[in-house]
DNA sequence: TCGTCTGTCACCGTTTTGGTAACAGTTAGG
DNA sequence: CCTAACTGTTACCAAAACGGTGACAGACGA
């Protein structure tokens, strides 16, 4: 799935910015909540924004924003934003192999990332923002 | 989930060693199959054996094999087998921050954690080694 | 005893990851 | 218009992860 810690430090700001809906957050005041520097958080906020689940402002009082109600953005949409490749990382099988296995093992292993894939959508659509928010936020 | 390729590497393995079931396979046999080289294979093995899903004997003649029927071990077992840490990668939230979202985050993302563990381990759980050798090799 | 195989360790080069600085561009407010 | 404050983006770095490789002791069949 995801090797990186992008999509916890995504879930991480789009609950700060639900948190703080309808006001501007600045990138310092959000990687001191989230544990990183501005800078690549704002790496990060550009993904989002991107994906339009954020909006951004620039300039003198400028932040970001959630770009829609947090009660109609999923996990998912947070992960396909950062989605770059399949859940599982996958070897490079010797294709031409006289061995049968090796020859069918691409596919084998294109279908069982398919599944898992559809597998973590269904669930990760069942969470919005606000109900993370709502649970585990007071 | 499994940041590295060792999941796709073991299942092709275990496929390997259930299209030969009853057989035992050499290191350097099933390393060229996988695509890779006989030592860093031996490894993975060891990994699987420790887990008792594979049988294997050292000395002249000797090599891998399923310690159990292909039909009694699931894509779970394998997972399990490699599972070093869980599904997401967590980032450091500054749980000492003034930010209480910061300091919530901890439990939210442990919880979320679990719940894709436990779907993917229902997923997983439904696939056997044999089904896998069933439907894709020949 | 000899040849062949596994088990394990140490080491290496590459890639990935997250952190950091720098700076141009943008905007509110005086 | 000018300044201060903020974002957007790039380039670069150190640390960690990853896979590849060689080496060698130990096990075992013949």
């Amino acid at each position: 799935m995801l090797s990186n810690t992008q999509f916890s430090m995504a879930v991480h700001l789009m609950c700060a910015l639900a948190w703080n809906e309808g006001k501007l957050i600045g990138s310092q005041d959000l990687a001191h909540s989230v544990g990183t520097n501005p800078s690549f958080l704002r790496g990060l906020i550009s993904v989002l924004r991107e994906a339009g689940l954020v909006d951004t402002r620039q300039g003198k009082g400028g932040g970001s924003t959630l770009a829609r109600p947090a009660g109609t953005i999923t996990l998912l949409d947070v992960y396909r934003a950062l989605e770059t490749s399949q859940p599982l990382k996958v070897h490079r099988p010797d294709c031409g192999s006289d061995c049968i296995v090796a020859r069918r093992m691409k596919n084998l292993l294109h279908d069982l990332n398919e599944k898992l894939e559809d597998t973590l959508a269904i669930e990760l659509k069942q969470t919005t923002v606000a109900d993370l928010v709502t649970e585990y936020i007071t």
